[in-house]
DNA sequence: GGCTGTCGATTACATTTGTAATCTGAATGC
DNA sequence: GCATTCAGATTACAAATGTAATCGACAGCC
């Protein structure tokens, strides 16, 4: 790669995305667009925060390069640039990389352990290992 | 609950380790207890750090109540306050809570669809799920 | 057509985190 | 005893994060 693209730092995704800026993710992931005043109508009622809070989260999301946004008259309209399929592949794959050396049975394990399995999840974790081996 | 506790934030684990505190903690899960310059010599070297940069962290995670001191001539020795597998429960639970509503189904498919799991890693969990059901 | 409310944008500010330099006091060498 | 050295402690400081107030522009009401 010679020639570095010109745009900036704008790969979609390539940025981290932060413990509360995740929860506006999750809920434009819910449903897109969104305006602001509808995504702070879901967040701040879950999390307890004001709308000013939100507006500078969907800001940064969009600097970030996760978001597009698109006016619809004089707001914006925000949708998700990274699905929430890769995102939350990213981010597992990251905690079993940084905690069980990139093995994801020892998570399972530990899940297990902790009660954190359900018959349910029990039941089809085993049918996804089945399919797996087909 | 009438009276607080004198004990000022003191429950050991309580505390949130950061990723680079983290990686001091697993120097010092891998053998304990350690002195800073001996810490220094793991992690300094994996991650480029410089000897203040491993002090400061060890500082830290004595104020978070997760590591404990004890004097060794003139200089310190650092163990563990919590376990490893504590640590690591903690947060895969945090995640799985995060990402996946609590179900740990949905994150190995995850890993399963991102190709992170090997045909060990298949066969260890399905020894897992065997003996759960027993 | 000016007032008011409503957007997004800008600015703010405390806390946490990453990374480190400097200080201070004790041990050690001579 | 006194200088040197080597601990931990203190201080530093920029970036990221969490949380929000304020500003400036435009839309709609009267």
């Amino acid at each position: 790669m010679a020639t570095k693209p010109a745009s900036e730092g704008a790969e979609a995704g390539a940025e981290r995305i932060s413990e509360a800026e995740h929860a506006v993710m999750e809920a434009l992931w819910q449903r897109s667009p969104q305006t602001a005043a509808e995504v702070c109508d879901t967040v701040c009622a879950e999390r307890g925060w004001s709308m000013p809070t939100v507006k500078t989260l969907l800001s940064r999301l969009v600097q970030k390069g996760v978001l597009d946004t698109q006016p619809d008259g004089r707001r914006f309209l925000y949708t998700p640039l990274i699905a929430r399929s890769a995102y939350v592949g990213t981010e597992s794959r990251r905690l079993v990389e940084r905690l069980f050396g990139g093995r994801a049975a020892p998570l399972l394990a530990h899940l297990a352990e902790a009660e954190a399995l359900t018959p349910d999840d029990i039941a089809e974790i085993e049918r996804l290992l089945a399919e797996m081996k087909k």
